[in-house]
Formats: structure tokens, C-alpha cells, sequence
DNA sequence: GTCTATATAGCGATAGAC
DNA sequence: GTCTATCGCTATATAGAC
């Protein structure tokens, strides 16, 4: 019995460092991106082992996604344990997402990818831990909406959405591959341009006043200062 | 002379036809998903033809994305001519890229394809267009902030690249599919997101005043609304 | 000049050696 | 129980028939 918790356990272990190299990965080349000899690699082990804990590609990022949930569940948890207002606590999970982000920890998925969306709509476990996260999330929205912290016009899922999409914006690798700004800079100013949104007033209380160098420029010249492209 | 001409005018009307093509099915199914077959197969010509006009499938989504922004200086050039502030216009160009989205017509690429993102920063074409483009923007947004329309504290790179994020922001699509809403009623919504982060003030008073179903509800009784999920 | 048939390569998945 | 070598499939790109 003991032989067998231990061995239980150590395939535990070697799932969880499967998993984290996924996360990584999923994160860095997004899902076409990542092949299977990449993540074997990246954990050390043979492919062939690989297949022995995860059937399948698709069941990999579903295991990936899960592990997210679960990390964000447990940042709720700390959250909802704090005393602050239903706002608050939603810039804090935002917050925490773009972090996530930024450390390189947030799987990206394609947005529309038949099969793969198939296998997490499939996947129970995926479905339950993204209801139960939904559901806590969509409490809060309703609550920061009867606050008057939240615009009450907007219906209540057309801000979880939002909450979720700015969990992989790409503006946040955009303005982190331009170089010119900290990562709590980069986080303040997505902060700021989008509960702007979704506030029902007092749009940029919440951003820091920010000193703009040299003195205040004339309105009568613009004199394009966006040359950047960057290309989406 | 003129039956060069001619053969050259021909070969242009098929080349439109593949990059419309081409526009569609990365709509559709994205980079990754768009098999060069399946473009062959849409436009009805050989894959062997396709390769007579474009050298590669990187190419195909580079000239997809010049026409999208071809069709997008066309738009800003209207716009131009018309009398109006620069946050209207900013609006009115965001609107545009919504109805693009909703149309089929806004191309979607990866986030981050190493080979793709080579090719297209190696097109001139590609670049020369996108800055262009960003600098007309960059125009709008730096006047629009002198007139204290847009938050004067955000940075103009960010502002453009939010325009830019929005173009593709994966919440249309999922209102979209979710089925509850309108085309029309998308689009004010996300307008209402979007710019109300970024304006200054009076955040929502863009979007038209929505009539609730039903009394107003008690702020005491949030009661989960948001059970969706619909995954990320 | 257009299509059929094929070359080539990369990747997901697996069988067999040790 | 772990790794090497390989299968099979798909998709990009091309050569040759008509």
C-alpha cells in the first residue's frame, strides 16, 4: 500500500512538471506552436513516457488550462478572504492575470481551433473548475455593479468576457516587446484602460498620476509621436 | 502593348479574388487553420495556379493583410473628409473594425508565429502600410487627448495598440456566438468598454441607455447571472 | 496556362529494444 | 519502466501531363 502511494505520488510529481513545462510553453509559442518532442524535452523525459500520463496533445492543454484555473481559484480564495470592495477584487484578479502573463505562466490558445475546443468542451474537469471561477467572478461583477463601481448597463457577462480576454491581450506583449515600459507600469496602464471601461465613472481614479517628461506640450502640436508599428 | 495590358488586368482581378479569398478563411479558421488547399479550393483554381501569384502561404496572409489595410485607409481617408472631432472618428474607425469582425473580413493571425512574423516585417509593403495607417491614428488620438476627449495620461502607443488589440478582440466573437445579442448591440457594448477607458470622462454616455428586463433588481439579491462559461 | 500527381518534411503517436 | 527508432498522416510546395 505505502509502495504504491509513493510510486502514485512520484507520477503525481512528474504530471506536475509535465503540466508546468505546457503552461510555459503554451505561453511562449501558443498551441500550433508547441510540438510534443518540445515539451518531452523541456521535462526531460521520452515522448513515449509522455504518453503514458497524457493521451493525447489535446488532453495536454486541457491538463494546462485546468492547472490555471485551479491557480486562479486559489487567488480568489485569498481574495475573497480580504476585506475589500467587489471592484477591487476584480482589478486584483485582472492584476494577478497580466502578472501571470508577463512571468510567461498563461497558456494561450488559439481562439478558434475545432478540435481543441472540442476536447475542453469535452473535459469535464475543465468545464466544472471554469463554471465554479465564472460563477465566483460573476458574484463579484454583480456586486461591484450594485456597489455603483461597475457601469450597471453592461450585462453582467459582457464584463466577465472582457475579464477574461484581457487575460490574454495582446497589447500587454506588445508594450512589454517595446521595451520602454516596468512591467507594473505596463499592468497599471492596462489596469487603467480597462476598468476605465467598465467603471461606471471616475475612469482613471484608479491609475496613478503619471509625470510626463519634459513640460506640457503645446496642443497645437501633435507631431505624431506613434511611429512604432510594431505590427499587431 | 495592350493585350499586356489585358492578361496583366486579368491576373490582378485573380490575385483580388485569392487575397479575398484569403481574408475569409483567416477569418474563419485563422493562420494555422487555413490549409493552402482549402484556399485553392475557395478561390476554384489549382493550388499550382496559387503558387504562380503567391510564393508561399506567408505571402497569402501578408497580402491579406495589406488589403485589410488598404480598405482601412480608404475608411480613414472618409472619415477624414467628414467634420468631426478626433474621438468620433477614433470611434467610428473601432466601429468599423467591429463590423469587419462580424462581417468575416478582419483576418486573424497568431499572436506570436516566429516564420510569419519574419515575413511580414521583412514586407515592405506590409510596413510601409501599417505606418501609415499608425500615423493617421496617432494624428487622431494625440488631438483627441488636446481636446481632452481621450485621457491625456495614457501614452499614445498604448491607445493605438488598444485600437489595434480591439480589431481582433476575441469578446465579439463570443457574443456572437452566445447568440443573445445583436450585431448592432455587440458593437455599442464593446464601443462602451473600449472607450470608456480611454476618454476621459463621462464614460458611457457614448452608449445609448439600455432598458433592463424586467424591475430593477434589488442590489441585495446579485444571484449568480452569469453562469455561461462558454470557455474563455 | 491549367490541372493531376507527387516529392518532401514535420509532427503526432506507437512499437519494440534494453 | 524508460528510451530509440519508426510509422502514418497531413500540409506545403513542385514537377510533369494535356
Amino acid at each position: 500500500m505505502a509502495r504504491v502511494s509513493f510510486r502514485e505520488q512520484v507520477l503525481r510529481a512528474r504530471e506536475d512538471a509535465i503540466v508546468s513545462s505546457v503552461n510555459r510553453l503554451l505561453a511562449q509559442r501558443g498551441y500550433d506552436g508547441m510540438t510534443i518532442d518540445a515539451v518531452a524535452a523541456d521535462v526531460g523525459i521520452a515522448k513515449a513516457v509522455l504518453y503514458k500520463h497524457f493521451s493525447s496533445k489535446e488532453s495536454l492543454a486541457a491538463a494546462a488550462m485546468v492547472k490555471v484555473l485551479e491557480r486562479a481559484q486559489a487567488r480568489l480564495g485569498e481574495l475573497a478572504a480580504q476585506p475589500a470592495s467587489a471592484l477591487e477584487r476584480l482589478k486584483a484578479v485582472v492584476r494577478w492575470t497580466m502578472q501571470e502573463q508577463l512571468a510567461g505562466e498563461m497558456p494561450a490558445l488559439p481562439a478558434q481551433n475545432s478540435t481543441l475546443r472540442s476536447a475542453l468542451m469535452a473535459d469535464q474537469g475543465y468545464l466544472g473548475k471554469l463554471m465554479e471561477v465564472s460563477d465566483r467572478l460573476g458574484e463579484w461583477i454583480t456586486q461591484a455593479q450594485a456597489d455603483g463601481d461597475l457601469d450597471a448597463a453592461l450585462p453582467p457577462e459582457v464584463v466577465l468576457y472582457t475579464l477574461y480576454a484581457r487575460a490574454c491581450d495582446p497589447v500587454l506583449a506588445v508594450l512589454k516587446a517595446s521595451g520602454g515600459y516596468s512591467d507594473e507600469r505596463i499592468i497599471e496602464l492596462l489596469l487603467a484602460t480597462t476598468f476605465g471601461g467598465l467603471q461606471a465613472r471616475a475612469a482613471v481614479a484608479a491609475a496613478p498620476a503619471i509625470s510626463r517628461k519634459g513640460p506640457t506640450r503645446s496642443p497645437g502640436s501633435p507631431a505624431r509621436s506613434t511611429k512604432a508599428g510594431s505590427g499587431r
